[in-house]
DNA sequence: TTGAAAGCGCTAACAA
DNA sequence: TTGTTAGCGCTTTCAA
């Protein structure tokens, strides 16, 4: 059998020996260019990568997990509802994940119980990830896996303890406080809310975000409706509200439950905003088109996105420092046609919260 | 220094050979019962999964993956849009995906272009995927990478070369035809079509679906207005349209851009559908609580990523034999209230396709 | 600034 | 049915 000089056998995938050969230099000088470590000549670098291109290189990230412990991974848990609040967030967590250099791994749990989440989180581990994010998970009951790499829990606090934590908002109180308190402002005695599902974490902040804007006002707290956050289940609420005179002003959790509530109401007769104002919660654009036009309030989901990663990727390259200051954003309320003042104060025509 | 024996010294994470001693097997034992492999006694296979439960043993992928050259993981390069329609589809093949046994990786490419997505597709690779899904990509040039892994194209043509090719459309040529035809049967003289950006291939198979029904009738064919999916260039081509009196019936190729569209319809006093008949395109539930409830076309996003995945899990996993055949979808038209009979035809009031 | 050797934790091929 | 041996392709010592 003739040796074969100079390059391996066969038209075989190029391996980082490869790369070295042809450079005329140490697997370990390619190992170095590749991963931007210092102590490389500029002429070696400049030869490493022309071979690398001309060979069509691709670094093996098995490997290199495999003998250096890091992933390059960073994994999302997430409840896998198709919503553009979900939506959005993934989206630009994926955006954030990416720019900081990492790659995303997805695992959706739609259950979002503890052994759901558990079960994510350990396939997850078993991937293999650097950290992941836990995204608007379900409360209920404790989640038990061994986690040693950083956790990013995103609009909820922590569901469980790992080696290190951080919990980055979206401002889900402030903003429902900020809702109710648009309505109150137009002279609204009080206002009515239809909250999440109840083992949702986002339903409780909304739901304490509605007290607080009552409570401060003194304003009486009418008993709570549930919806499941569909279109449907606002419809729904809506048919039973409908008859009650006294409702005069509705914070719906979710814009489409918002959306299916206004419907209900009209189709019985009670019109929106002059009877009744609604406010949904989200910011979706396509609702300024329908009518009226709703007024909501906007979750600052690339903000808490970018945020968190940024806080998440620190605790995974900085581990002995200290994490940088978690900034807030802004609560955005956007108020457009579905709000007004009360059928009682025809005149109270132009009160709002910017 | 003491011989530490029986396990490895100090509390670090538990190997396969921990495993294997707690078991009193070999390692590779170990490894076939952790890979269903035959030859396994059914003492041996109790004894490791017990040792295994105890130790909370985690597998290592990676170490699995560099000795196997299997990766266990599929990737998917998306858009990054905020849709019901793409958030959707994302959500589904999660699910197929993680049904199948895979882990997925999510990139996305925001622009579209040939080198986003040549990008995108040499950084799953890297990262490592058994094969990997291209989701409804535009079309524009060529992308040029080297593909050694089965591909899935979703709702659009191989725009590149790769081992094994696998296309599943989600019938939007069919959709859209079924669109335009319920139009034309309602007695409009034409339909105009709102179409999405030029560069889509979904815009591309919409507008070749409109054409197809128009010429199966006889029935002219209206200049065509390109919007960007969003309700914001519905509404601006609503009021480029409102004025032209011949305008009866108008299919947008989406949902948001159909809302956007009736908005401005109406604000220019132009009563839907009593003046003109508007129908969407992708089946978003939420509007269906909307005045009027818009009629639309329901994309098959979850039977289109089922067969799509098991597509390509079969490419990967039996390269050697025949694909399976791939099944249709049905086509959905679900007529709600922003259609009706031309102003000239007051009285066809029942004319509806299935 | 560079290179040689020794693994990372698993599975493949083979032998028993 | 089971175990042994030899890597997978990279990074990590450590020495030069």
């Amino acid at each position: 059998m003739a040796a074969v000089v100079g390059r391996s056998e066969g038209s075989s995938v190029p391996r980082s020996a490869d790369v070295a050969r042809l450079a005329g230099v140490s697997r370990k000088t390619v190992s170095r260019v590749l991963n931007n470590e210092p102590y490389v000549s500029a002429e070696a670098r400049t030869k490493v990568l022309a071979a690398a291109e001309e060979l069509g290189y691709r670094l093996n990230q098995a490997a290199r997990t495999l003998a250096s412990g890091r992933t390059g991974s960073i994994g999302v848990v997430a409840l896998g509802t198709v919503g553009y609040g979900t939506a959005s967030l993934l989206v630009h967590i994926e955006r954030a994940v990416r720019d900081a250099g990492y790659a995303l791994r997805v695992v959706n749990t739609p259950d979002g119980d503890p052994a759901g989440i558990a079960g994510a989180v350990e396939s997850l581990l078993e991937q293999g990830v650097d950290g992941f994010i836990v995204s608007e998970p379900i409360v209920e009951g404790d989640v038990s896996v061994r986690v040693d790499v950083p956790v990013l829990f995103l609009g909820a606090p922590p569901a469980f303890t790992a080696t290190r934590t951080v919990t980055v908002g979206v401002g889900a109180h402030e903003l429902a406080r900020a809702a109710t308190e648009h309505l109150l402002d137009l002279g609204h005695e009080t206002v009515h809310h239809l909250a999440g599902p109840r083992r949702w974490y986002a339903t409780k902040d909304r739901i304490e975000g509605w007290r607080a804007a009552l409570a401060a006002r003194g304003a009486h707290e009418p008993p709570l409706l549930n919806g499941d956050w569909s279109a449907a289940s606002g419809y729904a609420a809506g048919r039973a509200l409908a008859p009650d005179r006294s409702v005069t002003a509705i914070f719906a959790a979710g814009d489409e439950m918002a959306i299916g509530l206004i419907h209900a109401l009209r189709e019985a007769g009670r019109r929106v905003p002059e009877d009744i104002s609604v406010v949904g919660f989200d910011g979706n654009p396509v609702f300024a088109y329908v009518s009226p036009p709703l007024t909501t309030v906007r979750q600052p989901f690339e903000a808490a996105a970018r945020e968190g990663i940024r806080l998440l990727v620190h605790a995974i390259e900085k581990p002995d420092t200290d994490l940088p200051q978690a900034s807030d954003a802004p609560v955005e309320l956007v108020v457009r046609g579905s709000t007004a003042p009360p059928p009682s104060h025809p005149d109270t025509a132009d009160t709002r919260t910017a």
